[in-house]
This record gives C-alpha cells, structure tokens and sequence, in this order.
RNA sequence: GGGCUCAUAGUUCACUGGUAGAACGCUUCGUUGACAUCGAAGAGGCAGUAGGUUCGAUUCCUACUGGGCCCACCA
C-alpha cells in the first residue's frame, strides 16, 4: 500500500474520531467490560471544567482539554481506572444578559414582555444550539471525554443537587435569608457577587463641601441627602473637642439637619480633611461603621438609580441627571468649599455585561462563611467529626492540612489570602435563568406555630438574675422573644428566627455542639466553651445556658418552606429569584456522580483526582467546590489543584475582539490538525504561567508530527521483510538505543506524573526528531543496507518506535493512533488508546 | 495600600549551586527514494542593576529598577 508523503490530519482526525467513538474506551466501564481495565484498578477522575453553554471554544478551551487529555490518556495506558467526566455550564447571568442583548436588538423587546415562561424557552433554546456547537469543538480536540456521564449544570439531575444542596446547607443553618448590604446592578436588576465585579477607573469631580463645621469630601454627592452621621477618628487631635454621639445643627442640600458624631477607627486620619459623613445604605465601609455603632440607614436611591423622595425636589431624577444639579445647588448655598478635577474614581461594573454597580441593602439569601457549626462527617483527615467549624476556617484548613494540593504552590497564598478577606456569599439573583431558590412561602392564616428550624446554640450569660440581655433586648426563661432581624443574624448566624425559647442546661440534653460530647455538668460545657471562645470572659459564676429556637413562621408573617419538592397544601408560592451560577458549580464534582443518591460513581470516582483549570477562576470556583463539597460530601473535592495559565497572543496580550487576535481553535485545527495545535499549547507552558501562542507555534508542531508520520513511512519501507516471530541476535549498540529508550520512558513518565507536560512533551519532541530521526535513522540506513544488521536494527526500530507511539499518544493521540494502526505489531489492540504505558 | 510573579540568544521560554540550553527565526552549504513540513554546519547571551552567603551564583538571600497579575472599604 502507499503511503502518502505527508501526513492529512483532515482525513485522520474524522475517521480516528469515529472509532474511539465507536470503541468507547473513554467510558470506564467499557474498559472493565472488555478486560483493558481490571475491576478493582484504582480510579483516576477528572470533571471537565464545564464550558459556558454561551460560548464557543476558544484557546483556553483547547489548552485546558489538551493539558486534562494527556493526562487522562496517560492514566487509562497506565491501568487506572480512567474516568474523565464532561459537561457544560449554564452560565446563568452570562447566558441571560446574552439572549436579553439579542432580544432587545431584534425585536426592541426585555424579558418582561416576553414573561417568564417564554423568555426562559428563549434562553434554553439558545443554550441548546450553543451546546451542540460547543460539544462539537470539544470533541475535535481528540478528548477522551465519557460522553456517556455528559452533565448540564441546569438538568433534573444536577438540579435535584442544587435543591438539596441548598436544603442541606439550609438545615445546618449556613444558608440564611438576611439584609445586607449587596452589590446592585441596576441595569440588569440583579445582585451581583463580589467576585463578579470588575473595577474601573474614571476621571470624576471630586468635592469639598462644608457641613456644618466640617468640611467632607465625596465623589458623589448624589447619596448625599441622608448623611446625618458625621464620622471621624477617635485618635484625631483636630477633633477632640466633638464627642461621639454629639449633635450638631446645620444646613445641608435641602434644608437643615440634625448630624450625630461618630467616632470610628476606619476612619483615615490622612485623607482628606479626616471627616466624612456616611451613607450606609449604598457603601460597603458606611454600612458597616453604622452597623458597629447601631445607625440608622436610609435608601437614596431606588433599584433604577433615581432618587427617592428624601431627595426633595431630585427626586425621581437619575442620579446621573441630578449629580450637576445637587452640586449646582450646594454652591448657589455656598457649601461647595473645592472641587478637585483631577480626581480618579473607580467604579463598580458588573463583569457578566451589566452595569454600574449600586451598592443596596436588599434582603437576600447568603451562605453563612463565619458561622461555627458542628462538623457532621466522619472519616475526613482534617476535621473531626462533630468538631465546631466554619466554612472559612473548613476552606483554609484541607489546604493547609494537604488534603488538597494546589501547584503551582504559590497560588495557595493566593487562596488564604482571599479566604481571609471573605464575606458572606451572596448566592440569590434575580434573573430568571438559573435554578429556582428551593424556598416556598404563604401567608399565615392563623397565628398556627409550624415548627421548621430547629438547632442547638450555646451562649454565655453573666449573671444570676433572672432576666437575661442579649443585644438589647431583656428575657427571661421560656420567653418567646421577637428580634429585628439584622440583630439576631449574629448571634444566631442565620435563619429567620422570631421566636426563642430558652432553656437552661439542665432541662435540655446537653449535647454540646462544639465537640459533639455530651456534658452532663455545667462545668464541663463551661471548659468546652472557654476553649471555643477565648476572647470571652466566663468565670466560675458564669451560668452557660444552651437555648433552641424555633422558627415559628417566616418574618412578615409569612410561612415558610425549603425542601427539594413543592411543598403539599395550598397556596404556596416558589421565591421567584435564582441561584448564582457559582452555587451548581460548586457541586460538579459530585453533582456530576449522581449525588445525593449514593451511586457506584460517587463512591469510585470521588474525591476526583485532579482538577485542571485556568488561575483566573480559582476564587469563582475551586474555592467554591472547596466550600460546599467539604461540607456537604464530607470529601475533598479533588486531590490535586493543577493551574494552568492564560492562553495569549505572542505579544502576550489577552485575546479579544477588539483586539482582532484571537486565535480560534478550530481554524488551527483545520489548518494544522488538532495535534499541532494540542502541542503548541503544551509546550512552553509551565504551570500558571500564561501562555503564549502564535499561527507559527502550531505550524511548527505540524512540522514536528509530519516528522512523526515520515519516521513511520521510513520504517514500513525498510522493514517490510521482518519476521517478528524470533527476536533476533542485538548487537551491543542496538542493546544501548533499547536501553537509552528505556531511560527516556521513565524520564517522561516521571514528568508526567508531576504534571510537568511540557518538559514531557519537550523532552519527547526532541528525543523523536533529533535523536530517533536524525541518528538513530540516518545510522540504521547504513546498517539496515548490511545482511548481518539489518534483522538486529529492523527489530530495534520497530521496538521503539512502537513504544514511542505510546510515550506521544497523550500528546499527538491522532496521528499515534493513525501510525498505530498501520503498524505490523503483533497482538495489536483496538486502539492505542488502551495500549500499556511503557515502563 | 497589601500580596504574587517575571526579568536568560533576535523572539518565546526551560533546566541548573560548578565557566549557559531548547524551539522558532537568521546565515552558509547540502539534499531528486522516509520527510523541502528535510539534513548538516554556524552566528547569536557580562543571565535587569547593586550588594550578601559560598571555594564557586544565572540559580539561594537582600535592596533597587522595570514589566505583568491579583486583592483592598481611602470617603
């Protein structure tokens, strides 16, 4: 037969594709099936990082499936037990403001006029096409996914996860519905995660003006007209003579108030004049100096960005309107003491295509990242079972404790960093796409108590009187006390709890929630507690009572419901916001295994082995997984964190439209065929380092492959007569290129097995072209033309080559498996896919 | 403001406590039977600057300079 002279991935790839396709050696059960793995092999998994079904492939893509394949193909040669599971990601604001953009573009229509219903067909059906295109690339790249286990974010299945996860959580009190202050996008009318939020900076006014004796400074003057606190640092010499909580009369926007003083320690003593007045309700910083000192908050601005009524004559302006109109009149009073031109702002936007963040305080669902709560899992390395713990604390501690290994090692400074600046999750959207929160509410009818929440809190109490405070309230013993709800949030860490009873030690078990122990004295909780709580002060006297509470119904009267399942009975109504994205995502590791059944997959591939993604997302994400899988699984979510790098151009800019250099893929693959393309994206990329790609690289690695393809046409030409029944006589050096292959295939192996690809791949590329190519090759022309060598080097150059094909299939699994299946070795299998590692 | 990271050949990047490596590019020559998607040979680096540790530093440490990235509530 001929061999053409040039390698065409275009015929390869397609024909390659249908008989893996078709072999299914992806599917784990199918190699246990057909004997290629044994049953009790140990598992390897990785969850494919689900794409957004938004999107299309683009490089990251391709370095992220080239990077999981070679080391799922390297695994599945090994032995192991090789599951590499696929899915796509529904992306919910992404997806949403996508279809809403078009929507508005083609037809002037929002999703309000279309309503839920439709608009929701609308997006799925945009998410279906986008998914078959996505799979599509995906499946170009060479692979080895089991399409078999293929998940979406938003099916039944993953979508009973989420319910449940959200049940779970809920019940352990983690999840809790509260007022705080959020990140408010009014354009897209949702909230937005911290993490979601890009900061921008703009050239802005900066204004000097005078309130009463002070003189504050701000660059928008439009959340202005409720600042009646005037804050200032306890240390500052300037302010000595003005005492917290002094009132002081003076005139302001729209008329005269009353302004209280404040003495608080986030209070920069250099900027500015080292006064400012606060506006809770819409910054972060002066929502938490008026929760320290108890203030009240008041909303400027409505969901839209107008102002309300408390703006006097601007209300009902945008604030955009009213900014040049406030100022106008704050210097017709002459209050308007400087204004800084050159001032640079940084504003809030929404990342996902949205606007410019307002800051609000909205009641939303969060997850509760301080609250202790007692471990429930046994069998976990790091934490004991009924050990109290916080979620932070639970995130920080499997990475210290290398329950999770995250390379390369420097991101892991990275993660704590970001875990000790983090707050509570806002996880509640309102968009429409997304998993519905599992929450249901109605109206009470009667004063009927339905007992939904219960839990056990420990709380110390000086004292011996009968009357006891908490906050300000007073109560006694079997009290029913009613609490405003921002000020119980902290001291019972969630839920929505209207009612309290109160119970002393003794009459309740005494199941102390910090170890799981049972005490039966009081001492003994006492002790328990103290180690718990060092920075309270219990002496001896100190009586240590555990009360539960109960929620008796919903704050506004309302029942409330959270289950997995519409609640039975009538008049029920689902809460109409959605989940963050990042919620679902959270659970793919084991969502995708068929949790909460305990299915056969869950037990085998999980914790999954590794997981390989970009850095960028190690917040969004893998801190995510870290957090609700640790918790709700009892497992680590994966072994090992491996990161790779941004994809670039070879200027080393990100890609973008704009920029017109994006290298897409797919047109690499085309023109060069996908194992120049999965090569150029390995090679020269060291973990966590961005990577940068040009047309040249990749051509340069069909060089390299078109190599591999002539290396193989050279020895069906000059070893057709090779009988490979007898191993023949081996000269000295022949033993030696066995034995120099033979260090090679460990070298490679090793660098594998530390996820240094591109040290593997290097070390292979340099091995196949200018050793095995160029010496061993040109050497074996001579000796293959001599009677005495010929059989001696023929069997050489079969041997090697045949075990090189393997060493490359990871990297090159086309034109691998294309040679492979050419090639005149005895007992050949179905596919190189399934071949044995060298060793 | 805090943290991380990079600086090595024209370019992109590795390894390494012992007087520097690869790929691409470049130069010259060669090659019509594995491959021009090739081969051989070659040019090209005071390893950002200044110190320190060391018998010895590109490698370890410190400072500085200049890039890049992430985080942060300076109104």
């Amino acid at each position: 037969m001929e061999i053409p002279k040039a390698y065409s991935p275009k015929e390869a790839e397609d024909k390659i594709l249908a008989l893996w396709r078709k072999s299914d050696f992806a599917n784990p059960d199918t190699c246990v099936k057909k004997g290629v793995t044994k049953e009790d092999a140990k598992p390897f998994s990785i969850v494919l990082p689900p794409p957004n079904v938004t999107g299309t492939l683009h490089m990251g893509h391709a370095a992220m499936l080239a990077i999981e394949d070679i080391l799922i193909r390297f695994h599945r040669m090994q032995g192991y037990k090789t599951l590499w599971l696929p899915g796509t990601d529904h992306a919910a604001i992404a997806t949403e403001s996508k279809v809403e953009q078009t929507l508005y573009k083609t037809e002037g229509k929002t999703r309000h006029d279309l309503g839920r219903p439709e608009f929701l067909e609308r997006v799925e059906q945009f998410a279906k096409e986008s998914h078959d295109a996505i799979l599509h690339q995906i499946k170009k790249m060479g692979a080895s996914l089991d399409w078999s286990r293929e998940a979406y974010t938003l099916d039944e299945e993953r979508n009973l996860s989420v319910r449940t996860a959200f049940k779970r959580m809920h019940e352990g009190g983690l999840i809790y519905r509260g007022n705080r202050i959020v990140n408010w996008d009014p354009k897209m009318q949702t909230t937005v995660s911290d993490d979601e939020i890009e900061w921008k900076e703009e050239k802005a006014s900066f204004y000097y003006l005078q309130y009463g004796p002070f003189v504050i400074s701000t660059a928008r003057p439009e959340t202005k007209f409720g600042d009646k606190y005037v804050v200032m640092h306890p240390k500052d010499k300037r302010y000595k003579q003005y005492t917290h909580g002094q009132k002081i009369e003076l005139e302001w926007i729209t008329g005269p108030v009353t302004a209280t003083v404040i003495k608080d320690e986030a209070i920069d003593m250099e900027f500015g004049t080292g006064v400012m007045t606060i506006t809770p309700w819409h910054d972060t910083t002066d929502f938490e100096i008026a929760e320290r000192h108890n203030l009240d908050k008041e909303q400027i601005i409505d969901l839209k960005g107008k102002l309300l009524p408390i703006a006097k004559e601007f209300a009902g302006m945008h604030i955009t309107k009213a900014r040049p109109l406030i100022i106008q009149k704050l210097q017709e009073k002459g209050l308007v003491k400087k204004i800084d031109e050159n001032y640079v702002h940084r504003i809030a936007t929404n990342s996902r295509g949205g606007g410019i963040i307002e800051p609000q305080i909205m009641r939303q669902w969060f997850v509760d990242v301080n609250k202790p709560f007692t471990f429930p899992h046994a069998g976990f390395k790091s934490v004991k079972k009924g050990e109290l713990i916080s979620l932070k604390d639970l995130m920080a501690r499997v990475v210290k404790k290398k329950e999770i290994e995250i390379l390369p090692k420097r991101f892991e400074k990275t993660y704590f960093h970001w875990i000790d600046n983090l707050r509570d999750w806002c996880i509640s959207r309102q968009i429409w796409f997304g998993h519905q929160i599992p929450v249901w509410y109605r109206e009470l009818k009667t004063e009927k108590k339905i007992g939904f929440h219960e839990n056990v809190v420990p709380q110390v109490f000086a004292g011996k009187t009968k009357t006891y405070r908490l906050r300000d309230h007073e109560f006694e013993i079997g009290d029913k006390v009613l609490f405003e709800n921002s000020q119980q949030r902290e001291i019972f860490g969630g839920g929505e709890i209207t009612n309290i009873q109160i119970t002393t030690v003794e009459k309740i078990d005494l199941k102390d929630p910090l170890h799981g122990t049972t005490y039966k004295r009081q001492d003994e909780l006492i002790a328990a507690f103290k180690r718990h709580y060092p920075e309270r002060k219990v002496t001896s006297k100190t009586e240590v009572f555990v009360y539960t509470y109960r929620l008796i119904a919903g704050k506004d009267g309302q029942e409330l419901f959270v289950g997995t399942e519409t609640p039975k009975g009538e008049r029920w109504t689902q809460d109409t916001d959605t989940l963050d994205t990042w919620f679902s995502s959270g659970l793919w590791t084991f969502s995708t295994l068929g949790w909460p059944e305990k299915t056969k997959d869950l037990k085998t591939f999980h914790p999954t082995s590794v997981l390989e993604t970009g850095y960028d997302i190690l917040f969004f994400w893998i801190a995510r997984m870290i957090l609700m899988t640790t918790y709700l699984v009892g497992q680590v979510p994966f072994k090992t964190v491996y990161l790779h790098g941004l994809v670039r151009d070879d200027k080393g800019r990100k890609m973008s439209k704009s920029l017109g250099n994006i290298i897409d893929p797919l047109d690499m693959i085309t023109k060069y065929g996908a194992d120049a393309t999965r090569l150029s994206l390995i090679i020269g990329a060291a973990p966590g380092n961005d990577i940068k790609i040009s047309e040249d690289k990749v051509r340069g690695y069909r060089n390299f492959v078109n190599k591999v393809w002539n290396i193989s046409r050279f020895l069906a030409m000059n070893t057709q007569d090779f009988t490979s029944k007898r191993k023949p006589v081996l000269s000295a050096s022949d033993k030696k290129l066995l034995n120099d292959f033979s260090k090679l295939t460990k070298e490679v192996t090793k660098n594998i097995g530390f996820f240094r690809l591109s040290q593997a791949a290097e070390t292979l590329y340099h091995y196949t072209w200018h050793t095995f190519a160029d010496k061993i090759i040109e050497e074996s022309k001579k000796l293959l033309e001599n009677q005495k060598t010929r059989a001696s080097r023929q069997y050489v150059l079969l041997t090697i080559f045949a075990d090189l094909l393997k060493l490359l299939h990871p990297f090159v699994p086309f034109v691998t498996e294309e040679l492979y299946q050419q090639l005149p070795v005895k007992n050949r299998k179905e596919s190189l896919m399934i071949e044995q590692w060298p060793v």
